[in-house]
DNA sequence: AAGGTTTGTACAATCGTTTGCATAAAATAT
DNA sequence: ATATTTTATGCAAACGATTGTACAAACCTT
């Protein structure tokens, strides 16, 4: 494990030179540079980032917080989030926080002690205070997929508007006993996809049917349990918008096997369009967020914070989400 | 950012016995470690890691390497992983390679020196000699899904066997003419999950027919473009073993499309057993890899190597696989 | 040729910890 | 009471880099 020392040893230089012929910010004779070049090469030299770090005040490491790894939006957020920082030279710290505020925050705690330069969020919940100070004391964070208000920045689609466009289609297409299973109400997202679908329902003169409307918690939670009881109880809806594709394939299920089939006698439309989504029997009408994107986007945003280009006040991004249509919905005639 | 200087003033001793009071392993006075912990209170003093990092030549981090996110089986191995990493103070950077064996070395070659205190890597092909200096080099090192021989320490399932017994379980229910989607062949699970198709098949005195042999390459190939291409030919096998849950739900798209069903006409075994794999149509059988399991294991290994247990031999460590039963194959009788 | 620039390099301090060594104070033994 | 051990603490060096200051050598200028 060779240093800066032994580099500079065998180059027959100071360690600062060899720090400046590295870092190119200082003028260094020709000749010595390709001497401290060479002993670079011969020794495998690699700088000691700890040190570095503790010397510049920075690590080029971000902390990417997710409440679940295994969620299938957030790998395609990660990855996002990856490929950026990469090119930029950050490195990216997962963690897991399963909702649990109080764990994010220790998680926090620790790794801001001058671990990382910058948080990427995707776990904001409205009770997420711990965000708000660390923006407040000047921390870099983005937040994506979720976000608080304007004060901090975001990389967001516009929940309220695809969900609309999405029930907007499923009347305009005929239906008018749309369900929703809908995710935790206590998350900003959802209430503002569940806004979506009672104002395009308003929006048509359609009454918004309390026994239509499915909430489900838990995060193993697909909603066949909750389609399953509410078609064994006689109540039939002629369309379900499910608020994420997991969810729409526990309601493909749960119709099937209660002997009734999709589209034919229920039409089915996802939020989120995963790989596979294209894939399913019948391939799913779904909202396709640019999940990708959104972690891309985010990260650059931090970064360019991490780099002091102080962008004032924050800014709410919103990327598009379009609906792709494929076969789980039907045109009814009346 | 208060500094254990700071601390000191503030509780009125030295930095060493902050130090001190704080590790634990050196006694101090009760009451003078009082006044140190409310100073650290008052201050909300945290470690600097980089600091301690540079002094004690560890940084309780850990690299796990991916070839990419998004490809489902990894998350939960990733989710275990952290979560072990988690409860033994470690800190988890995550790296996708997308197969490419430069990339990795890139990385690991930076996270290397002083960052990281060992690796585990999801990416192990052949080719990857950079496993092999590292490992040689002392370097802690755990591979986990993949696995190279004997030498590196590994927790993988017995791909061969689990493969061998999804074929033998359809040669029982009464198949012949046995499809397999296998994935990258230059990776040694594929060839494993090929042999055990060939022996199954052998051991029943069965032929292997090489127009029912499906090789798909890249990442985002799951195979709906070889079954339909086959199918169009008039190549109709009676069952498909795909060796990912991904392949099977493309595999069966494909069926469908033209205009067969599943299991009716044809069987679809999958491999991995996703989340989603049991609301599928037909909810699917497949082999079912305890992925979180692996990657808590591996973590947990590479930790006690960290931790300077040195087991002597590396072990490859086999956990098991075991075929789940659902509805996508079909009994058939002759 | 003498003074003034420019250029290249070395020295030493610094970042925030930990830890071996030294020492003072307290506890124990004689 | 003195000598000896134990206990608690401080000092200073070290981890491996960066960088401001200082200075020597080389280049100009007149």
């Amino acid at each position: 494990m060779a240093t800066i020392k032994d580099v500079a040893k065998r180059a027959g230089v100071s360690p600062s030179t060899v720090s400046r012929a590295l870092s190119g910010k200082v003028p260094v004779d020709k000749e010595t540079r390709e001497r401290v070049m060479e002993a670079v090469r011969a020794l495998n030299y690699k700088p000691n980032i700890l040190a570095k770090g503790l010397k510049e005040g920075r690590t080029n490491t971000i902390g990417l917080m997710v409440p679940n790894i295994c969620n299938p939006v957030f790998p395609a957020v990660a990855r996002g989030v990856e490929d950026v920082a990469r090119e930029h030279g950050f490195t990216v710290i997962l963690c897991n926080t399963d909702e649990n505020i109080e764990a994010e925050k220790d998680y926090v705690e620790k790794l801001q002690k001058r671990w990382v330069d910058g948080f990427i969020f995707a776990t904001a919940r409205e009770e997420s205070q711990h965000i708000f100070e660390l923006k407040e004391k000047g921390f870099p964070v983005v937040l994506v997929v979720r976000h608080m208000g304007q004060a901090v920045d975001a990389v967001v689609i516009d929940n309220y508007k695809s969900s609309f466009e999405a029930v907007k289609y499923l009347i305009n297409t005929g239906h008018r006993r749309i369900c929703i299973i809908n995710g935790d109400t206590s998350l900003t997202l959802y209430k503002e996809r569940f806004e979506g679908y009672k104002h395009a329902l308003q929006a048509a003169g359609l009454p918004i049917m309390p026994e239509l409307v499915l909430d489900v918690a838990g995060r193993d939670d697909n909603g066949y349990g909750a389609v399953t009881a509410m078609l064994k109880k006689g109540i039939l809806p002629d369309a379900v918008f499910a608020t994420s594709d997991p969810r729409a394939i526990g309601a493909i299920r749960a119709i099937k096997d209660c002997g009734l089939s999709v589209p034919g006698d229920v039409s089915v439309v996802g939020f989120d369009d995963l790989d596979i989504s294209a894939f399913l029997d019948p391939p799913l009408t779904t909202v396709s967020q640019p999940l990708y994107e959104m972690g891309a986007r985010a990260a650059r945003r931090l970064i360019d914070m991490i780099n002091g280009e102080k962008s004032g006040q924050p800014k709410v991004e919103l990327v598009e989400a379009n609906l792709v249509i494929r076969k789980s919905v039907k045109v009814r005639e009346h």
